[in-house]
DNA sequence: TTGTTCGTAATAGTATTACTATCGTAATAG
DNA sequence: CTATTACGATAGTAATACTATTACGAACAA
């Protein structure tokens, strides 16, 4: 069991929430409120009123609710990352390697949290992210924000398994696409199982969880693809 | 050169808007609005100044902008469906089948719009869609849409594609689980393509357009996979 | 000790959003 | 000729997404 902090860049806020009390407060509040409400019913208002505190204050750290998500997804992309690097860089063998990839990307791997952050209830906020990761690039201001280089975790993340991908088949023409489509399809198949079974073979009621279920669909996947 | 009227269920509306002449206006003008402004910043009191009419006269025609949302991508999942029943019900190959309605899903036959509606501008309705549809349901409201019934489009259309693969592949076990992977990565690999392009290899300013591009990607996945 | 500065938080205010409710009138149907 | 519907106009409400101002408390200097 170890203890890790992860460093988020200071483009993502106006002033550092891991700086202060009200700060960490801030994270940890946000993440349980955003798994209650979803996105759109969550205000700051009602953040403020969960931790005792006020809606200027908050705003004195997050710009607006979008750019704290953005923050938290980030913090996700970076967590992950680390868990991959920590969990693979051993692995020689490449194909091994994506299957254990594939596995900590669909959570798979839950049993065993070596790694636990202080402050974040890394359940809930891998809630949040599969239901609300999407609206922080499916918006107007996506350039905008890409443009400040807060997407770059997620580039990161995507450009870490299609390096893994070339290294396997050096002449597959899509390893980026197929990152994506995997990273994405990891979480719309664990949200369509819960919510629209009818949009997936994963079913919640199995003997198995959907988290290992969705482990072996994009298992099947890549393997065939890659072979 | 056919004109086709695709019929939406009454449970999707308040009062049907295709019986009426504002009705006609609220639909074509929220397609281009919503194309425009971003369903975020989309209100009903633009749409009503857009085409000279008052925010309480669209609250006649839809509760809400998610319901006129869910509607005007309902339309889109049965015109591809129709397109797709019109182009391939002739063709016996069931591997050429499904590349002919990977080509549609993707808008690689972009070229000869055989089918066209009056008062819909389906190339602006595209960019709507693959900005905006997955907001339908990633929301705390999903359960209650879908208890109306309201997916009933995107699930049938994904029912046809799971169909045609297992015609191919009997004894592969996830077809429904792909069918709606392509489906959402037909849609975000184009927007990556557009806004954030280190996720993927496909290219705006290649030879070849985007629609082809994405189209070639989901064939490989969709050829190997199924071998 | 007193005063100044500084960061932080609470108070209050604004423009906009997402509706709802009522009323009047023109067109239309029976 | 009457009853309905369709629509526009007006008004109003509660909540949202912010912003500007003020008040407070600790730290440091004179």
């Amino acid at each position: 069991m170890s203890v890790v902090t992860i460093q988020i860049g200071e483009k993502y806020y106006s002033k550092d929430p891991q700086s202060t009390e009200l700060g960490r407060k801030i994270i940890s509040a946000s993440i349980e409120l955003l798994d209650q409400l979803g996105f759109e019913e969550f205000t700051f208002k009602k953040l403020a009123e969960s931790i005792g505190s006020t809606e200027a204050s908050i705003y004195r750290y997050f710009e607006n609710k979008l750019k704290l998500l953005v923050y938290l997804t980030s913090w996700y992309w970076a967590w992950l990352e680390y868990m991959i690097d920590y969990k693979t860089h051993h692995i020689q063998d490449k194909v091994v390697k994506l299957k254990e990839i594939i596995k900590i990307l669909c959570h798979a791997d839950q049993g065993d949290s070596s790694i636990d952050m202080p402050g974040v209830n890394t359940v809930c906020l891998r809630h949040v992210v599969v239901s609300e990761a999407d609206k922080t690039y499916l918006t107007k201001k996506v350039d905008e924000i890409n443009n400040q280089g807060l997407f770059m975790g997620f580039k990161s993340l995507c450009h870490k398994i299609a390096l893994t991908i070339s290294a396997i088949s050096p002449s597959f023409e899509y390893p980026h696409a197929v990152a994506s489509t995997i990273l994405e399809a990891s979480h719309q198949q664990a949200f369509f199982a819960l919510h629209l079974p009818s949009l997936t073979e994963i079913r919640r009621d199995g003997k198995d969880s959907v988290e290992n279920q969705v482990y072996r669909f994009i298992d099947v996947l890549i393997s065939k693809l890659l072979k």
